[in-house]
DNA sequence: ACGAAAGCCGCCCATCC
DNA sequence: GGATGGGCGGCTTTCGT
């Protein structure tokens, strides 16, 4: 639809026009879009620059109309797994998001291979190859004394959950115990030293990139900020959450939103599902077979208030 | 308290069917 | 000609100082 202004056709304005995206009278950009048969509206918020609120309509556009639509970017269109099935506040929410996010990868290339990820999911049930991102993540350090490293490699992993858990067998037992590959024995809390965020919550919060992988024992706000920091497709086994043991009321997590836009899968473990494996794990500690390193980071108790 | 910015809404009008 | 949807303008609300 051609929309004339102050006299002059769209593409002869100096201003760069955008669908979906008007100009305030100090000069901040805005959008909003249309819901489709209807006269209702989403505010898609009010942004520095009319790019950024193209891609706000983009997003909205792609969340309600889908990928045959005429996008603001349509070299770049978004690509959202399930984004057909969002809410208006949830559009809203995700394009507010995507359009102040760096183009420097652009939207596209990022939910493409989740997209992908997801198809090949509801594809096989098997495991398959994935994303690029995923198998340059960092390697997960904590070994047993099989020596069984996650590395990348083992991390490209596609299938469900639970497949990953059961059938990986980078070890002779890791699939008899039915538990990660790798780990012979969750009864203790442990952290991979490379994913304990920095509680400080700030800027500097180091998770190279993205967190694959995390085995949550905390809760409260150190899941509320792990889940944040998720990779897409990641997932977090709950093994624990000690830091709402003894609240009266416990406390919410606010940042569950993240779980449908990436993807998350989170699985609660716990370990009287495993009773009947006891015997075994028994044995084998006895015979030597099982032992568990990992990595201690001294200092936490001198954080406590004084 | 006041001004600026954001959010919301009514209306206009071009385009599509 | 009615339905749809993009755009404009203005009113109200919220926020920062």
């Amino acid at each position: 639809m051609v929309k004339y202004s102050a006299g002059k056709p769209i593409a002869e304005r100096r201003d760069p026009k955008f669908k979906g995206v008007r100009k305030r009278k100090w000069g901040r950009w805005v959008s909003e879009i249309r819901l489709p048969n209807s006269r209702e509206r989403i505010w898609l918020g009010s942004y520095d620059s009319a790019e950024k609120a193209a891609r706000a309509f983009d997003v909205a556009l792609f969340c309600l109309r889908g990928r045959v639509a005429k996008f603001n970017f349509p070299d770049n269109p978004p690509n959202i797994a399930g984004a057909r099935s969002l809410s208006p506040a949830e559009i809203q929410e995700v394009a507010a998001k995507f359009a102040n996010s760096e183009p420097q990868r652009s939207q596209s290339d990022q939910f493409e291979t989740n997209q992908s990820v997801s198809e090949s999911r509801a594809e096989s049930p098997c495991p398959s190859v994935v994303s690029e991102s995923r198998a340059e993540s960092p390697c997960t350090s904590v070994v047993s004394d099989e020596t069984v490293q996650l590395e990348s490699s083992e991390l490209r992993w596609d299938g469900p959950f639970l497949d990953m858990l059961m059938t990986t067998n980078s070890s002779n037992y890791s699939a008899e115990y039915g538990i990660f590959p790798g780990f012979d024995d969750l009864h203790n809390d442990f952290f991979p030293s490379s994913l304990i965020p920095n509680l400080d919550y700030g800027e500097e919060t180091n998770f190279d990139g993205g967190i694959d992988i995390y085995f949550e024992n905390v809760g409260g706000k150190m899941l509320d900020e792990v889940i944040m920091h998720m990779k897409p497709h990641g997932r977090i086994a709950a093994c624990g959450m000690i830091s709402q043991y003894n609240l009266e009321e416990p406390e919410g997590i606010h940042s569950m939103f993240n779980v449908v836009v990436k993807s998350l899968e989170i699985k609660g473990f716990v370990e009287t599902d495993f009773k009947h494996r006891r015997k075994c794990r028994v044995k084998r500690k006895r015979r030597k077979c099982i032992s568990v390193c990992g990595s201690i980071i001294p200092g936490l108790e001198t954080q406590l208030p004084t």
